[in-house]
DNA sequence: ATGTCGCTCGAGGAGCGA
């Protein structure tokens, strides 16, 4: 099972980019971020023409999640939770009894605005979430943009974003919480380096400068942690002419046998 | 360094969010 995780930044801007990829790469799953589009306006015919299937939850102008998988994938939408408000950041799918959870967690703005206390209210909820789904079903994939860097190693400055949106201890500690629930931070089973991030500010030529952090994240619970084979950022569509200020993060996960 | 994108409203460019 591939599966892939990429804030689009608007998919009717980034859908030739996407479509292409796929063709490519033929993957069995994505989770897509940021498709700025109302469901009545997503582009979902560009997918089915190559044999995809897409689930969607957008709304005008910010945020809207997608997951788009092979047509023949049989699987079904789980029931997200209650957040605060309507916005459209929360899309999972059940396929062979794995938990597919797409999200595009609040940015938060600046530290202390009602921005970010809102995306510390969203984060509790999804957390307690997680928890009792967990109880439920042990094989969950979490992935998306986040907007968190986990530790002071997914920053390219961390003294300069110290105690910065992203990067404080309160939006950090919601991976502690999650790690104690069993979650992994997938990219982190094989590799430890510093450099390597998923986001790039489209201001100070920060792509070409590695100016970035790793916000986009894919969390596996236990079960699938031991099923991991490669997890991937790849640049190669941010390096494109009119990117996304996000690359994606590719996963391999192979069988999951407790999972039927 | 207020830097660059994408979107809306509405018909040109300001304002918002990231």
């Amino acid at each position: 099972m591939q599966i892939v995780s990429w804030n689009v930044n608007s998919i009717r801007v980034r859908l030739e980019q996407l479509t292409s990829w796929i063709l490519q790469e033929s993957p069995d799953l994505l989770a897509i971020q940021e498709t700025k589009v109302e469901d009545k306006d997503f582009p979902e015919s560009a997918f089915q023409d190559i044999g995809y299937k897409c689930f969607f939850a957008g709304q005008k102008s910010y945020n809207g999640v997608a997951i788009i998988v092979r047509d023949n994938t049989s699987c079904y939408l789980l029931t997200p939770p209650k957040f605060p408000d309507q916005q459209k950041r929360f899309l999972g799918v059940n396929i062979n009894g794995v938990d597919y959870v797409n999200v595009y967690v609040p940015n938060g703005s600046s530290v202390g605005s009602d921005k970010y206390l809102y995306k510390l209210e969203w984060l509790r909820v999804f957390e307690a979430w997680v928890g009792s789904r967990l109880e439920k079903n042990q094989n969950m994939v979490l992935m998306g943009d986040f907007n968190i860097a986990p530790k002071d190693i997914d920053v390219h400055d961390p003294k300069a974003w110290r105690g910065k949106i992203l990067c404080t201890d309160s939006e950090r500690s919601v991976i502690k919480n999650l790690e104690m629930l069993g979650f992994t931070d997938a990219f982190r089973l094989f590799n430890q380096n510093g450099g390597q991030f998923s986001w790039w500010d489209y201001r100070l030529n920060g792509f070409k400068r590695n100016l970035g952090l790793r916000i986009d994240l894919v969390l596996t619970s236990r079960n699938v942690t031991t099923q991991v084979t490669e997890v991937l950022i790849d640049k190669r569509l941010r390096e494109l002419s009119r990117p996304s200020d996000h690359a994606m993060v590719i996963t391999q996960i192979e069988d999951l046998g407790s999972a039927q």
